[in-house]
DNA sequence: CTCGTGAATAGTCAAATGGTTATCTATCTG
DNA sequence: CAGATAGATAACCATTTGACTATTCACGAG
């Protein structure tokens, strides 16, 4: 539906830093500094991609201490989730299709 | 499973244009000409997009005549719906505890 | 063969992305 | 108060993206 939600929640997702962050996440809620720790890349990378999921309402962050843990937020991946089980109709008479296919190659 | 694969496919799925693109060739196969009339931009910036989508793998392209008329794939909507299903888990656990946590404020 | 049309390609350009280093802010601790 | 640490922000840079115009390619029709 909301246009403008869908393209930055796919954008998001098309990329496999933030991919493995929403990953580990989905463990549970996690520090700027943990989220960074698997890969090579300085801290101020993955603010920015924190930042990026944050605008597509993929995370929310806390605030404790000094830390702002940050921890995954379902409903964009709900509505992604939406958008693709539009298609189900589609592919499913796809592959249907297929079969027909190879049953009459048969 | 295979993320650059991913990759090109949500960041395809991350642009208004090319995802009516995809909702008119459910529809049906169709020509460049024919994806082009709906949007005020010229023939070049369709086929970029169109580009996009089939490094994608999300269409394919025939070739009849002085055509080439794209038809929609499915296998790449597969796998990004699969991608979201693992994170179904999550989201039904999300609103289940939202769920209990309205209840205990009734 | 020539012309018209569907579509691709080349070249240009501005804006967005994804990384870097350096610095600043805020909080905890000795 | 003086560090040390978590994280944000600024400034910079190279690459990619998404549009454009102009041109080229490929095919079908007269």
């Amino acid at each position: 539906m909301d246009s403008a939600r869908l393209d930055a929640t796919f954008a998001a997702l098309a990329d496999p830093t933030r991919r493995a962050i929403l990953a580990r996440l989905a463990l549970g809620e996690a520090s700027v500094n943990e989220l960074a720790e698997p890969f090579r890349m300085r801290q101020p990378a993955i603010s920015k991609h924190l930042k990026v999921l944050e605008r597509a309402g993929l995370i929310t962050q806390g605030h404790a201490g000094q830390r702002r843990p940050r921890r995954l937020a379902p409903e964009p991946l709900v509505h992604a989730s939406q958008y693709l089980e539009g298609y189900r109709q589609f592919w499913e008479a796809s592959f249907a299709n297929l079969d027909a296919l190879l049953q009459t190659l048969k």
